[in-house]
DNA sequence: GCGGATCAC
DNA sequence: TATGGTGATCCGC
């Protein structure tokens, strides 16, 4: 029987134009008990023209793909090996196999049990007309198990139930009952224990049974046992039937019973040479643990098809695979298995998840959400289980362009030489977060999901889950029935959770939120919350604040800052004191004025900026704010009322108008109001900002500037020489003639990487300031852009400041590697930094009412940032962040010789492809 | 610790 | 019309 189901799936490599469904790989054609006279080719062309352009149709074409992807990238790698290579890795398997074949113990008698089509069984059970008839359990959508009259038709557990239908029109559906399969479980459970008190219960239906001892002291072979617990499981359950298999250890077991299946049994004696000739002939895929994917890894990549295969390829096992993996596949093929009596199992998670009709509405996700979040959470209370480790799960209804790593970028030197794009399986998302503390409250729950979905939004989901895991161990034997413990846990948890959590929004405000179109009505186009929002934030705030209770923060205000002695020594400094030749603008009145000398140099730092550019000036001017409040930071800390970040934000804001500034408005320039820091900086509705926000940096002065196109040489602006920061060391040979390591990319290297991308790379600097376009070679049209700021940064030396990355959205969905332009572009940055002598890059992951959050931080961190704080607006020193960023989010900052080192692999190749590091 | 992927039932 | 839910593990980062 085993041999007879040898050539399954063999079909998918004759892939005829005329049958197209030959190449539909589904799992339904599988052998499985009961199945041996199903005409497989009809099930096939059906489940294939009964799928063909769906969203899993696709889905699974897709995975169908990432698995080839799989094989070809093995089949590469194995063409590697040199013959030296696998002569060691031999020697590697043959002390394996002695060390393996020292631990096989042969003394134990192991029984597998498993019950025949356990569901369908029950219900014909409880309902003897369904007998002989074809009948599922489960429903239209997917049915759980067929009896086996209906496998005759091909019906199987885990086909969606309108397949099965049109596969066998009078299938009888009978929806799932899991309390009473409970029921009957615990009947067969009740036999396994007078056999083993100690069974493992693999699931409802199936166990594991050590009857050595049942063996040894009835003096029975354990064939009697299985003959006897089998009829005995029948009796007891009034009819249903199982089958059994013995042998030596448990993962043979478990092949055994499923070789007389339904009602029989397979002995294995314990003989290693019975043993060694049974595996050596079993097809890899009986083996449990060995699915689809790996099958077909080991089949196609490495042609091994039995477990015998599997010594005599060890070499390549242990080459290819880790060491846990090939020890694995090895003690297969030398038929080995555990046999000790395992130890108390406890679980590692919970988890509740639902499918739905795929949706985009936020309002409706929310509302599943909560309801996942509450089944979750009782779930957890009827455990007495506690646990900080949040995971939402996430299906999505179509492929989304997601900021997804290229996974070259950060892995192995070898996907990089494979130069072939990844393929990721984009439907099934999660996103995990852990918790300060352990809880199992539904109101922590769905707090922290909500949070996490935010981050994903807008997308079309189809599947929620929600999934707890590492428990507090010691709340975990708590007796759920009593309820006293979990519940004054679960109390105290909650409160302290409300009073010491800054991170916690209320929820009853996530509610008004849901309720409120125009707040969910978040643009796709840009990271940046849309003005009207912020509107209506700043509105919110007016309405709340009464005008008194409006000048009397404006003078609490006031005083912190006169509280601050550099401040106020420039108290009194007022702008219209200054001569007639210089315009005077300061940011504050409390502040030494920022002059321009002659009308157009800056008396801080020398930068030269005609009075026409109002704006840059502007902009200018509160750049020294910045960095004069950092400074001030440094000093003797001021004690401070802690502001809201919401106040900042929102009030500022709310006097922010004029947008623009006309050159000739002369009274608003003695008072340069403090909006204009939260100045929203021109959304292209062309880009896609992987991160936009406020802008301080007078990017618009880059066009009247001629830009340095790195291929040609490089040209400096005469602006460029007069700035106080160092110029850039210009470097455009490549690394190795450098006395840099040679793992550091130039900047002609990351030219000559990005050509082949075809890519055109600009970088145009001002002063400090720096903008890199990439370009697209061919069309000339802008694919990216980062711009930024060399600036000193207290403490820190000079600090690559990188203000924004875009991405056009053009480039993000024609290339799926968005780093591959987008690395490119951040890479001349970073090397820009490098030459100005930086040693850090920073940016701020804005944070956006949540919406995008922590989606940019995960993208930072993936590229190599580090969180180094969140800026909310509660401290001065946030101040000085929020005026040099423009908001609050979480400050990151990289090590930029770390960055060069990580992106090495991307950059440094030969021309051969491959990799020199 | 996180995220993707695989696997089993 | 339409392809599940729960839990575990491994790997790479």
């Amino acid at each position: 029987r085993v041999r007879d189901t040898m050539d399954e799936g063999e079909s998918s490599s004759t892939n005829s134009p005329s049958r197209p469904w030959e190449s539909y790989n589904t799992v339904f054609t599988n052998a499985k008990a009961g199945m041996e006279g199903v005409d497989k080719e009809k099930v096939q062309r059906i489940v294939y023209e009964m799928s063909k352009g769906s969203k899993y149709f696709q889905n699974e074409e897709r995975k169908e793909a990432l698995m080839k992807q799989k094989i070809e990238h093995m089949r590469d790698r194995c063409a590697k090996l040199s013959s030296s290579d696998l002569s060691n890795y031999q020697k590697v398997v043959d002390r394996r196999i002695l060390e393996l074949e020292a631990t096989r113990d042969l003394s134990r008698v192991w029984l597998h049990v498993d019950m025949d089509a356990f569901y369908a069984a029950v219900e014909t059970l409880s309902n003897p007309s369904l007998k002989g008839k074809p009948m599922a359990v489960g429903g239209l959508s997917m049915i759980s198990t067929a009896n086996y009259e209906a496998r005759k038709f091909g019906v199987r557990a885990a086909m969606p139930g309108f397949i099965a239908r049109k596969l066998c029109p009078d299938l009888i559906f009978v929806p799932v009952d899991f309390p009473k399969y409970t029921h009957y479980s615990d009947l067969t459970r009740k036999v396994f224990r007078n056999y083993d008190p100690n069974f493992i219960a693999g699931s409802l239906d199936e166990a594991y049974l050590d009857i050595t001892e049942v063996c040894r002291e009835r003096g029975l072979s354990g064939g009697e046992i299985a003959e006897e617990l089998r009829s005995s499981v029948h009796s007891e359950t009034g009819g249903l039937t199982c089958s059994a298999g013995v042998a030596a250890n448990r993962l043979l077991a478990k092949v055994c019973s499923d070789i007389n299946k339904p009602n029989g049994q397979f002995v294995l004696q314990n003989d290693r040479s019975t043993v060694m000739t049974f595996i050596s002939s079993l097809p890899i895929r009986k083996i449990g643990g060995i699915g689809k994917v790996t099958e077909h890894i080991l089949k196609d990549a490495l042609e091994i098809k039995t477990c015998g295969d599997m010594v005599l390829k060890g070499s390549l096992l242990y080459a290819l695979f880790t060491q846990s993996s090939a020890d694995f596949f090895l003690s297969v093929g030398l038929g080995l298995g555990k046999t000790d009596t395992p130890e108390v199992r406890s679980r590692k998670s919970i988890s509740s998840e639902r499918t739905f009709a795929a949706t985009g509405d936020e309002r409706l996700l929310y509302s599943k959400l909560a309801e996942i979040a509450e089944m979750l959470s009782d779930d957890m209370k009827k455990e007495g289980l506690m646990a900080r480790t949040l995971t939402l799960k996430l299906k999505t209804a179509t492929f989304e362009v997601d900021f997804q790593m290229h996974s070259s970028f950060s892995s192995l030197e070898t996907h990089i030489c494979a130069e072939s794009v990844t393929i990721c399986n984009h439907q099934i998302r999660s996103r995990a977060v852990s918790l300060q503390r352990y809880t199992c409250s539904s109101e922590d729950i769905l707090k922290h999901a909500t949070k996490l979905l935010k981050a994903e939004l807008p997308v079309s989901i189809r599947l929620i889950g929600l999934r707890m895991s590492q428990f507090n161990e010691e709340a975990r034997h708590s007796d759920p029935s009593q309820g006293t413990i979990t519940k004054f846990i679960v109390q105290k948890g909650s409160s302290r959770q409300n009073l010491d959590d800054n991170d916690s929004f209320d929820l009853d405000a996530s509610k008004n939120c849901l309720g409120n179109d125009e707040m969910l009505s978040l643009s796709y186009a840009s990271h940046e919350t849309s003005y009207d929002q912020l509107k209506d934030v700043v509105e919110y705030e007016e309405q709340s604040v009464t005008p008194n209770q409006e000048c009397k923060k404006k003078e609490d205000r006031t005083q912190v800052l006169e509280g601050d002695a550099l401040l106020r020594k420039h108290k009194d400094c007022k702008a219209d004191s200054s001569a007639e030749k210089t315009e005077a603008v300061s940011v504050l009145p409390q502040m030494e004025p920022l002059v321009w000398v002659d009308g157009y140099r800056c008396n801080l730092c020398g930068i030269e900026l005609p009075p026409s550019f109002v704006e840059e000036r502007q902009e200018h001017s509160d750049f020294h704010l910045a960095q004069r409040l950092q400074n001030e930071e440094s000093g003797p800390s001021s004690s401070t009322t802690p502001t809201s970040k919401r106040r900042i934000l929102g009030k500022e804001k709310a006097n922010s108008k004029p947008k623009k500034q006309k050159p000739n408005q002369k009274d608003d320039s003695k008072h340069i109001p403090i909006y204009t820091f939260f100045t929203k900086s021109n959304q292209n509705s062309q880009c896609r900002g992987v991160q936009t926000f406020v802008k301080l940096i007078p990017l618009e002065m880059f066009d009247s500037l001629g830009g340095c196109h790195l291929s040609s040489e490089r040209r400096r602006s005469p602006d460029e020489m007069k700035m106080s920061l160092p110029p850039p060391r210009l470097n455009l040979s490549p690394s190795s003639s450098l006395g840099e390591p040679r793992s550091l990319p130039s900047m002609s290297d990351i030219l000559t990487s990005s050509k082949a991308r075809n890519l055109d790379l600009k970088i145009q600097t001002l002063g400090p300031f720096f903008r890199v376009t990439g370009k697209n070679a061919d069309t000339g049209s802008e694919v990216g852009r980062a711009e930024g700021v060399v600036r000193p940064w207290f403490g820190r030396g000079l600090v690559l400041h990188l203000d924004t990355i875009r991405l056009t959205k053009e480039t993000m969905v024609m290339d799926k590697s968005l780093l591959g332009v987008g690395l490119y572009v951040g890479a001349v940055a970073i090397r820009h930094g490098y030459d100005c002598g930086c040693r850090t890059a920073q940016l701020l992951a804005i944070y956006d009412s949540d919406l995008y959050h922590s989606k940019l931080v995960r993208f930072y961190r993936r590229i190599g940032f580090e969180e180094v704080k969140e800026v909310s607006g509660s401290s001065i020193g946030d101040m000085a962040d929020m005026l040099v960023w423009g908001g609050v989010g979480t400050r990151m900052d990289a090590n930029i010789h770390h960055l060069l080192v990580k992106w090495s692999k991307v950059f440094l190749k030969s021309i051969g492809g491959r990799t020199v590091i």
